[in-house]
RNA sequence: CGGGGCGUGGCGCAGCCUGGUAGCGCGCCUGCUUUGGGAGCAGGAGGUCCCCGGUUCGAAUCCGGGCGCCCCGACCA
């Protein structure tokens, strides 16, 4: 029974003067959330039900995957942390009880979870599993920001496998892969499952799910078939016509052109016939490393890191002792590793490099010729770049799941083990999945928003049908609204039923706001006419069914609605 | 962590520079009218002006400190 007279629906006319995202002034408006702090958020009940209905399209599919739901405490030792050595996060928000102990509110739970795969699984018989709840998030967010979008606390489905190997990890992993494609589906939003970076911790692969929207924190690299991340995309850049390649190389003075700009600009020459020089440290040894790559493009950190491992920039100070002065610096005669980008043609042409030494670069030098390199991937893809001589589209998007092979990164040190058929202790293959329901709520408002306000998905609305009456109260259309009330919520329909005492304009307004699939109005002309209006939100077309079958006629519109 | 902005009834804002009875719109309450696109008239309720300290006869306003919130960037296991 909902009747907006008796429902807690705060609606706004105008939004909060510091939202900014779409979903954060439409989602404050409709009345679905309220802020409490800096990325502290009440779901009050129309956004809940919303929150909920992703929470049960995710739990069947979950169920249907052969996951088995469970709940594990958010409170939790600081010690479980410190044993795989995630205690020095600084997102993971730590506390003190009366007597000190020291504690964390978790972030995920692999520690805990762990810890009981560590009890209970003890043999290969006892594999695979997936065990997964819905479960309250805390992070330490040094900026929450756009609404629900990124906060410091909320749900997450996350889900945690335990396997024997892993191959038999990977197929757990395509299997709860294809789980997940089933509830975006499902919850009729668009996504994208995107290729993604491990992330510091390691891991053996990972893909993002991601919602494509104009309050996207991440970017995509989108062509038929690829999908990836910013932060690892590949792609092939576009040529640059480079100068012949000189005999050898030639000095050229540059006096105080220590930019990309600045060289090229003074030169005449396109930034992508000079070499950017990007000299690094490696975590490990400390050792002295120049990457170069075109001009023109961009270092990825992600993927930098991918194939050298940890590296910190070099120091100007390392950088004038090794190489020469910043701004000048070039592979030329370089004593060290170089890493050049293979976005840089080798036969090509001579490139403009720095010369290491005070205002002068280098002309006309070949990679190869005039110094050793090793090739790597190591740039940021840009506009213009081609896959398969398709152009690539860069989508904002936000990341609404995820899923992750762990392997044995939590196994290792929880000391999660089973005994094999030879009576041989292994170790256990493991993964993580995680889906956010606030966040696909709110991918859902901001795909499918108008000028008006929502317009939900109807596998994730607060409710299927609108009903709006005009009658004034005792009146005739009133009697027929609270009939037509009654015989929908018997179709099972779930009903708002706006019966509030106010002006037309002002429920249409709300109902528009709101973003309920489908709105029927009950008003004069329907007693005159013997015809409901009925509207679907989503392209606000119109059309009229009969009182007598008003019912049935809006279930069987609410099965043909997106 | 760097940069910028803002804290005044439920929401959106003005007032602050130049100190002197705290205002506007929306919302809310009561009554009457109105009822197919946020309606009208009349009456009314509601504010520690973020907090603490200072200057002053007097502080929303000036000064100092703190807290909170937002935006851009960095970060985001």
């Amino acid at each position: 029974m909902t009747r907006l007279s008796e429902f807690l629906l705060p609606t706004e006319r105008e939004a909060p003067a510091d939202a900014e995202a779409l979903s954060h002034k439409l989602m404050v408006r409709a009345g679905l959330v309220r802020q409490v702090g800096a990325g502290l958020w009440t779901w009050l009940p129309a956004g809940w039900r919303t929150h909920q209905r992703a929470v049960q399209i995710i739990r069947e599919e979950m169920d249907g995957a052969g996951a088995q739901e469970m709940l594990m405490p958010l409170m939790q030792p600081a010690e479980l942390w410190q044993r795989t050595g995630r205690y020095g996060i600084d997102e993971l928000l730590k506390l003190r009880d009366r007597r000190e102990a020291e504690l964390v509110l978790a972030m995920t739970h692999e520690e805990v979870v762990t810890t009981h795969a560590t009890q209970l699984i003890r043999s290969y018989r006892d594999l695979p599993k997936v065990l997964y709840q819905f479960q309250v998030k805390e992070r330490d967010e040094p900026r929450p920001r756009a609404g629900v979008l990124r906060t410091r606390e909320f749900v997450m489905k996350d889900a945690y496998s335990f396997d024997r190997d892993a191959e038999s990890l990977n197929a757990t992993y395509e299997q709860l892969g294809a789980a997940y494609d089933r509830i975006f589906d499902r919850c009729g939003i668009e996504w994208y499952r995107a290729k993604a970076d491990v992330g510091s911790m390691g891991g053996h692969g990972s893909d993002e799910y991601m919602a494509p929207c104009g309050a996207g924190e991440n970017d995509v690299v989108v062509t038929p078939g690829y999908v990836a991340n910013i932060e690892v995309a590949s792609a092939d850049p576009q040529p640059v016509v480079l100068p012949a390649a000189l005999t050898e190389p030639q000095s050229v003075s540059t006096p105080g052109l220590t930019t990309v700009e600045d060289v090229s600009a003074a030169l005449e020459l396109p930034a992508g016939a000079l070499l950017k020089a990007y000299p690094v440290v490696l975590s490990a040894g400390d050792e002295f490393v120049l990457v170069m790559v075109r001009g023109d493009h961009r270092i990825s950190e992600v993927k930098l890191r991918i194939a050298l491992g940890g590296f910190r920039a070099a120091e100007p100070a390392e950088i004038e002792r090794r190489l020469g002065p910043p701004g000048f610096i070039g592979p030329v005669g370089a004593q060290m590793r170089i890493v050049l980008d293979r976005g840089v043609a080798v036969d090509a042409g001579g490139y403009l490099v720095g010369a290491n030494r005070p205002d002068t670069h280098l002309h006309g030098v070949v990679p190869g010729r005039d110094f050793n390199f090793e090739l790597a991937d190591v740039r940021e893809v840009m506009l213009g770049d081609t896959i398969g001589g398709t152009a690539i589209r860069i989508e904002a998007a936000i990341e609404v799941g995820n899923i992750f092979k762990l392997g044995t990164r939590y196994s290792e040190p929880m000391g999660a083990t089973y005994l094999d058929q030879n009576g041989v202790s292994q170790l256990i293959w493991m993964g993580s999945y995680g889906i956010g329901p606030a966040r696909i709520a709110a991918a859902a408002v901001e795909q499918f928003a108008d000028q008006q306000g929502i317009s939900w998905p109807r596998a994730i609305a607060p409710f299927d049908v609108h009903l709006v009456t005009l009658g004034k109260p005792q009146s005739e259309e009133r009697e027929l609204s609270e009939r037509l009330y009654r015989e929908l919520e018997a179709a099972g329909m779930r009903v708002l039923y706006d019966d509030r005492d106010a002006g037309p304009g002002e429920k249409f307004a709300d109902a528009e706001l709101l973003g309920v699939p489908l709105r029927a109005t009950v008003g004069r002309r329907t007693l005159a006419s013997g015809e409901v209006e009925l509207q679907i939100r989503r392209g606000q077309q119109g059309s009229s069914v009969a009182v007598a079958d008003a019912a049935a006629s809006i279930a069987a519109a609410w099965q043909s609605v997106p």
